[in-house]
DNA sequence: ACGGGTTCTGTAATCGATTACATAGCAGGT
DNA sequence: ACCTGCTATGTAATCGATTACAGAACCCGT
C-alpha cells in the first residue's frame, strides 16, 4: 500500500532514521489506514528474544506481593517487556515445568521473589543450555551466585528491639517466620544480637515458632499467654503475625499495647488500619520492584557484557504507631 | 544425533503417536542428552498462537487481586498458557500502548479485571484487526458484548441487608463504591431493593460516597458521627471501607458492634482477624480467576466455534462474625 | 563526463518449529 | 509377481520480521 517493500516498512518502524522522511510518511500512513500491528512472535524469534521477564512468586494469593509485582510492571513495560508470572508453589508447577518456563525459550530474564528454588535447578546456570539471567528481589537463595535486590532484615530486626528497649522493655520475646526461610533466619539473627548487644535477656521460650500467617500468630498469642513470666514486648517477624497475635489476645481480654507492645514486619496495608494501628518496620515494595526490573534492563542492554551487577539493599524504616507503648 | 530429520523430532514431540516406538525412543534420548528444549516463540509463530493470557488489572498494587491471579495462574498454566499482567491504570499505560498489548499477536486471550476498558477500544472488537477474544472477570463494562465471569452483587447486597435487619436493625445506612463503577451501581441497587422491601427506610444522607479503600471508609465513618439520627447499621460495599469505617469510630471512643453494625463485602483476609472480625459478604476469587481462565480455553480449543459461551454468576456467601450484633 | 561518496531501497537469507505432500518400505491378497 | 493400503519418514514451504548485502539514484568536485 505504501509502494515500498517489507524491508523498508520494517526500518521505518524499528530503525526510522535510516528512512527518507516521504517514504516514512507513506508507510505510517499505511500502518494507520490498515490498522497493522507488528507480530511480535515474528520479531521475537528473529530477534532471538522473548521480550518477556518471568517473575516467580513463592504464593500468588499472599498479598505481599501484589506492590512488588506492580513496582516490577511499572519498570518493565515501559522498556517493552511483558511481565509473566508463575507461581512456584502451585502443585502444577513440579520441577520440569518450572524448569520449561525458566528456559531462554520463554523468558529473556527472571526475578524470583521466592527464595527456596530448587537447589539443582539453579545449579543449572552455568551449563551449555543456561537459564536466563536471574535476580532475586525481597527473598534469596543464600550463596547463591546470583544478584538481589533486598531490604536490610538484620537493621530492620534491631530497630525493633531498639525500639522496644527504648520504651522501657526488658523482657521482649519473637515470633519467628517459617524455619529454613532466609527473612527468617536474618531477622532472627538481627534480633538475637541487638538483644545481646543490648545486654537483654535471650530466652528460648521466648522465642515462638510461626510461618508469616495470621493464623501461626495467634497460635504464638496462646503460647504467650501460656508463659509463667511473659515478654512485655514481641517483635513479630511479619505484619500478618503480629494482627493475629493482637486479634488472639483481645478475644481473651487483653490488649495491646496495655499487656503488650507488638512490632511487626512488611508494612503492609492493613497495618496502618488495623486496631491498633501496628508499629512496624516498613520495606517500600514498590521500590524493591523496580529496582529489580531496572537491573534486569540495564544488563539486557548492556553490550559490553563485562559490567558488574551488584546487590542492592534498600533501606527499611521503623513506624511507629499505636502498637507500642511504655513498658509497664 | 538421533539419526533422523528435524520434521521427526517435531512429530515425536508434538504428536508423539505418528512416530514408531524406536525412533520415539531415540528422539528423546537424544533430547534428554543434549538438554534440547522447545523454542516456543518459534513454534507459537508457526502455529499462529502467542500462548499467553493477558489479565488486565485496574490496580495491581491491590491485593483483592491476588486470589484471582492465583486462579487464572492455576488453571492456566496446566493448560500451557502463560499468564501476563498489565496493570491499566498506571501512568505509563496510555491507550496505544494498551491497545499494543492487547492485540493479538501478543496474546491469544485476554482476561479483563477492569471494567472501565476505554469505549472505543472495546468497539474495535469486531474489526479486522480485532482484539483478542475477551472475557470480564469481577468487574465488567455494562452492555458490552462480552461474556463474564461474575458474582451476583445484587443478591449480595441484599443478603448484607436483611442480615441486619434480622438483628433487629431498623436504620440502615450504605457506604458505597466509586460512582460509575459497575459493582457500585450494582450493589447500591441491591442495597435499595432490599431495603424497599423490607419496607425500610432510604434516606439520602445515608448513603455514604466512598471508593473502597481504607480512607474512605473512615471518611464516611465521620459523616456517620456527625449525623443527628444515625443509622444502627450500616452496610458497607467493601471489607476495606468496612475497616476503615470501624477504625474511625473506635478512635472516637465507640466500638463495633455495640454503637454500630458493620457488614463489609468481599471477604479479603483481614476480615476475619480485624477486631472485631468483620461479617462480610464472601465472593469466591479463586475460582472467579479459575472459571475465567477455563472459559478462555476451552473457547480456544473448541473448533466448531459456534458453541455458545455463556456469563457465568458464581455464588456469594454471607459470613457471620463479631462487627455485626443485635440492634440496642 | 567520470569517479567517489552518500543515502535510500530492494532482494533474499534467516530465526526454529510445523506440516502438506511425496516417497520408501512392508504386509497381505490375488 | 503385482497391486493396494498402510505406516513411518524425509523434503521443502511456511509463519512474519529483520538485516547483510547489493544496487540504484543522486550530489559534488575535478
Amino acid at each position: 500500500m505504501a509502494g515500498v517493500s517489507t524491508a523498508t516498512v520494517s526500518r521505518a518502524i524499528s530503525n526510522p532514521s535510516v528512512v527518507s522522511e516521504a517514504t516514512r510518511e507513506a508507510v505510517f500512513d499505511a500502518i494507520r489506514r490498515t490498522g497493522y500491528h507488528i507480530n511480535m512472535v515474528a520479531r521475537n524469534l528473529r530477534r532471538g528474544r522473548t521480550g518477556a521477564i518471568v517473575v516467580l512468586v513463592p504464593n500468588l494469593g499472599n498479598p505481599f506481593f501484589s506492590l512488588i509485582l506492580a513496582g516490577i510492571e511499572q519498570a518493565a513495560a515501559p522498556a517493552g517487556f511483558s511481565v509473566l508470572i508463575v507461581d512456584t508453589k502451585q502443585p502444577h508447577t513440579d520441577q520440569d515445568q518450572l524448569f520449561t518456563y525458566l528456559h531462554t525459550t520463554r523468558a529473556d530474564e527472571l526475578i524470583s521473589l521466592d527464595g527456596a528454588l530448587p537447589p539443582d535447578l539453579l545449579a543449572r546456570q552455568g551449563e551449555a543450555n543456561a537459564l536466563p539471567p536471574l535476580v532475586f528481589a525481597c527473598e534469596w537463595a543464600d550463596e547463591s551466585p546470583f544478584v538481589k535486590v533486598v531490604i536490610d532484615n538484620e537493621a530492620g530486626a534491631a530497630m525493633a528491639i531498639r525500639h522496644l528497649h527504648e520504651l522501657g522493655h526488658r523482657r521482649i520475646g519473637h515470633v519467628q517466620g517459617p524455619r529454613g526461610n532466609v527473612l527468617t533466619e536474618k531477622r532472627l539473627a538481627g534480633t538475637q544480637k541487638a538483644l545481646e548487644e543490648l545486654g537483654l535477656p535471650v530466652r528460648p521460650e521466648w522465642f515462638f515458632a510461626g510461618d508469616f500467617s495470621l493464623h501461626s500468630g495467634a497460635e504464638a498469642a496462646r503460647q504467650w499467654m501460656a508463659l509463667e513470666e511473659r515478654p512485655t514486648g514481641v517483635f513479630c517477624a511479619s505484619d500478618q503475625m503480629a494482627c493475629g497475635f493482637i486479634s488472639e489476645i483481645v478475644s481473651a481480654g487483653m490488649s495491646a499495647p496495655r499487656d503488650v507492645s507488638v512490632v511487626g514486619f512488611d508494612d503492609i496495608d492493613i497495618a496502618r488500619h488495623f486496631i491498633p494501628a501496628l508499629t512496624t518496620i516498613h520495606q517500600p515494595r514498590v521500590a524493591i520492584g523496580q529496582a529489580a526490573a531496572r537491573l534486569l534492563i540495564e544488563r539486557i542492554n548492556d553490550d559490553s557484557g563485562g559490567k558488574a551487577f551488584m546487590d542492592q539493599t534498600l533501606p527499611v524504616e521503623l513506624i511507629v504507631r499505636q502498637s507500642t507503648g511504655p513498658a509497664r
